[in-house]
DNA sequence: TGGCCGTATGGCAAATTTACCAACAATCCT
DNA sequence: AGGATTGTTGGTAAATTTGCCATACGGCCA
């Protein structure tokens, strides 16, 4: 009985990190600050993060199979959105974390 | 002038995907999750994650460097806990992406 | 219909990540 | 000092991720 608990918490991490690691890219960062300022579609998207078109949709692809963002078709266009806003508070926290390491750093030079 | 704002702006992301990434492990997430409750030594998580003890080690290193956590040398034992209490507001979040997505899957179920 | 435009997908090579074993270092105990 | 315990580091093979090219697909318009 505690191999199968064991077995689900293992899994339940595993689709947890599958999130995160949907957030744990550069490109997708920055697209996914741009989407919180609303839809956006994949040309738009390119534009920003500067990648071939084919990198970007697979970065889209990815997100939105992790649930962090969904499409609509609209003509021959592609536009893509935030699905979860909550998502935007991780910033400030990684912020913090940066912030902190900065201020340990700096009182390693003080010594 | 813009290159150099440009260039600033993707060191900024790049930043912050290597804190997102040092969360982005299974095992790593079970650890932060239990050095949540307190501090713990290398042995018990590797208890909790059961890897050997170099993996361990080597994911603390890895969250170390990114600012997650700090290490504690008491005796022969190495105590790590968290630096930024803030990062356990991920979670929530996460579980939401995850309800979110169950949803969808359920409505396309139901059509 | 034929051709263009915006995206997605298959394929592949390069880069990165991960996990284990071995070897080493530091501390404690006898 | 010698041995046991706890962690870290180097090395390496396997797995995963990434990015581009070429190609395919679907919608639009002449």
């Amino acid at each position: 009985m505690y191999g199968a608990i064991e077995m689900k918490s293992r899994e339940k991490y595993k689709a947890r990190a599958k999130i995160i690691k949907a957030l744990a890219h550069p490109s997708r960062l920055m697209m996914i600050d741009s989407l919180s300022e609303g839809e956006k579609c994949v040309c738009e998207l390119r534009d920003l993060v500067g990648s071939d078109i084919s990198t970007v949709s697979k970065h889209l692809a990815l997100m939105k199979e992790a649930g962090l963002v969904e499409d609509r078709k609209a003509g021959q266009q592609v536009y893509y959105k935030l699905r979860v806003p909550c998502i935007m508070n991780f910033f400030s926290c990684i912020e913090a974390v940066m912030e902190s390491k900065a201020r340990e750093q700096m009182s390693l030079v003080d010594k």
